[in-house]
DNA sequence: TCTGAAAATGGACCTTT
DNA sequence: AAAGGTCCATTTTCAGA
């Protein structure tokens, strides 16, 4: 899909996951390479698509969402319009932060970010009660948040 | 924890999880705002934590992580020394991407981000079967990902 | 809110391999 | 061609009035 990735741009990869915000100076110096070379590999990066997107991660708790949920899901029919709808309502979901649809035991794992159980109980019913096509669902509530983020493993020589 | 946000913060929060580099001249124009009362406020909002940090999104794919797992765990001791200690074993791991401690029928949910099973293979050894606290785990194999992402739902009016 | 200095970005152009 | 470096214009940030 993408060119090939050299050091350098393991190196770049790794740095912008950490903070985005380094000055493109900076990054060159840490891996040896001109400002200029810096910004002509992260727009590539950017263009291939390499880097998807940069962005702001805001503290759950500072702005009332303090309440994380995991909850799986099977379906009744894995047909494949049943399917798409009932991904399409999950996904649609602004509470929803994460869908992964899953081979196992479970069809779906959901990643739920709200303000207080109350409005977890409501999405339950609009997105579980309220689809035929969802066969049971279980729910954990998250405790703590020991480790989160979007970061890959982009260790050097490990690719 | 944090001061209150009035709905300009919550505008700009909402502007820059979607994409942190929009220039705060076009945030400005956006929320009604002066460049300079942008910049004041993407301050404040950093150093008061709410904002946590900026990063750059990395396509899993574009660089050989292709794979997602989402593991749940059940420990065998939740005796406060044992589980921190097995906390710490997970979230120590650069292949875990993301790890909750939750109430309900498991107690941790881990998700993974690898190259290839064997690869998930060798942590389940190391961390898993490695841990004598560890009494059982199940493991879900992500066919797609549906819906991946930090952001949170900061509707207007909704907080 | 406006103004201006400092910093950062990103393009032009030339050189090396 | 592909990629690096230097230099320079433009854009962006950020502090003071």
């Amino acid at each position: 899909m993408s060119a090939q990735l050299d050091s350098y741009d393991l190196k770049l990869l790794m740095a912008v996951q950490q903070d985005a915000r380094t000055p493109q100076n900076e990054l060159g110096e840490a891996v040896s390479l001109s400002t200029a070379a810096v910004n002509r590999r992260l727009k590539r990066l950017g263009e291939e698509g390499v880097i998807e997107r940069y962005t702001a991660v805001v503290s759950p708790d500072a702005v009332g969402y303090g309440l994380t949920i995991i909850a799986m899901v099977e379906v009744e029919s894995e047909q494949i319009d049943q399917l798409d709808a009932t991904r399409r309502s999950f996904t649609a979901c602004p509470q929803v932060q994460q869908c992964y649809y899953v081979a196992g035991e479970w069809d779906f794992v959901l990643l739920f970010v709200v303000q207080h159980m109350e409005q977890y109980n409501g999405l339950t019913r609009q997105l579980f009660f309220g689809n035929a096509n969802v066969k049971r669902f279980k729910t954990l509530v998250a405790m703590s948040r020991d480790k989160v983020g979007l970061a890959l493993p982009l260790e050097l020589g490990a690719g």
